[in-house]
DNA sequence: GCAAAATGCAACCAACAGGTTGCAGTTTCT
DNA sequence: AGAAACTGCAACCTGTTGGTTGCATTTTGC
């Protein structure tokens, strides 16, 4: 038996505008290639390798976390960010689904044309 | 042989964040998930839909159109717009590319602990 | 030819995003 | 204890976004 889920694009349980709109931006994108490596790094590391201010990074990191792709965990003195992959996958999973839905109305299209 | 391509997740040749600023938005969401159908359609159509005004469907669907997600074809009186699927390609891509980063480094990190 | 339909363009507005500076509060280290 | 490091919070500023309204322009259909 198959998945009992809906294949429709539209269908959604949780909202994933905020994550596309986290990663719509170069220092965020930046910062999530770096973080994804594995190793959590705390906001003064981030912000050494970037041209900005501490405080701007911080916002960054901020709204990755609100968006889930990251995680805080204040030890001590500093407070590491650690990436987290849920996100990503599920907007993998919904770009399946977009490919998908477009490829199946192209071989729709295609039998259409032939038959 | 493998492919000759870097497989760090920063190596980018055209800019990715527009992209996902273009789909960062609940609106454009809904409007790629229409035209990823197949069937392309007009801006009035687009807008019966909503409960935006015209302008601001069109406003979304420059936003689409410059990221490159979306292709117009004025034809007469009216514009269609129709889905194009190669900047979605990419950012799956992008996207395997980061699970990937990620995956690999929690096996490394496995091995460590285990070795 | 004329009315209706579909769009484009421009002005305008409130809200938000991205960035800065300044200062206060904790931890760490010696 | 005291200095240095790391962070948090708040105010502030500028440019962009998302949305509206109003009007002009082009196409279509009768």
């Amino acid at each position: 038996m198959l998945h009992k889920r809906r294949s429709r694009v539209a269908a959604r349980r949780q909202p994933r505008a905020p994550v596309f709109a986290a990663l719509g931006d170069e220092t965020r994108l930046s910062l999530v290639a770096k973080l994804c490596a594995g190793q959590p790094y705390s906001i003064s590391q981030l912000t050494k390798g970037s041209k900005l201010t501490r405080q701007a990074i911080t916002k960054h990191l901020r709204v990755l976390e609100n968006a889930g792709l990251v995680r805080n965990i204040h030890a001590g003195r500093e407070s590491r960010f650690e990436f987290d992959p849920k996100p990503v996958e599920e907007l993998r999973k919904y770009l399946d689904l977009v490919s998908g839905q477009w490829d199946q109305a192209l071989s729709r299209l295609k039998s259409f044309v032939e038959g």
